[in-house]
DNA sequence: GATAGAGTGAGTATCATTCTCAGTCAAGGG
DNA sequence: CCCTTGACTGAGAATGATACTCACTCTATC
């Protein structure tokens, strides 16, 4: 099928990287198998999934969990956070990261090799607020 | 009615809340249910997510994810973080949480009443780097 | 008692993710 | 040139956690 020349390691992960950086948000496993169907780079989604777990595993990609139980997925130098309402699921992405890995001592990471962190405030966001009161 | 007082408001909710507190880690729903089971507080799969949710949603547990996909639910005054395999998935509680939803500015929260976070942190435990170098 | 409303749970549906497995390709040996 | 080997792929099925349905059961009130 394809026999593109042996350039790269694997086209299919930078693909799926480079889709993932051009994107201006997260994206859920779903949304890249659906985002590259009809293009050049579709793939199956068994193997959207496949990779993104090898792009985590090497530390290029970060991954979250929306309550709803949907992963979503960020390069991982792109260090955004969260606040997500436990009640409609909206979220809000935080200008900063108020947190960094280094403030973990070597004692703390017990061997670990720190790849990404995940850091997600919850709480009710106003329009549920009211809602719960009315 | 909720005219009652929210001290007491719902039995089943107390046994949950209750479980989860004489519990020396994280438990997830099926965990709940399965332990409930055989006892005077025996209570229905969905009856136990219905009222995780609440009870998330009153800021009494809190809840976060496995890679694996599964929910792991806690108290909310356990102030408990991780450092999680993203290869194996094998969990380390972390002793201190050096974050504090104080750290959020009234403008970062935009209305949102704050009810708890989750701090994770992701990497490759040293028996999986040892196999993946092996 | 009769009635209304909330709470419940067994079974089913949903949906993201993972698994299976046969097909395809690339490389190297004979 | 075949032929073997091994890695990669993806369609479809399996998995598993969670949400939904709806008839039933309490409880309180009239």
């Amino acid at each position: 099928m394809e026999a593109s020349p042996p350039a790269t390691p694997n086209g299919k992960q930078q693909h799926l990287l480079e889709q993932l950086r051009r994107a201006a948000h997260e994206l859920s496993g779903q949304d890249l198998h659906a985002q590259l169907r009809n293009t050049p780079q579709a793939m199956g989604l068994a193997t959207v999934y496949r990779h993104l777990r090898q792009l985590q595993q090497r530390g290029l990609v970060r991954c979250r969990h929306l309550p709803s139980g949907e992963a979503l997925f960020a390069p991982t130098e792109r260090d955004e956070h969260h606040l997500t309402c436990v009640d409609c699921g909206r979220t809000v992405p935080l200008p900063a990261c108020p947190m960094h890995g280094d403030d973990l001592s070597p004692q703390q990471l017990d061997g670990f090799q720190l790849l990404f962190h995940t850091l997600e405030f919850f709480g009710l966001c106003p329009l549920c607020q009211q809602r719960q009161q009315g």
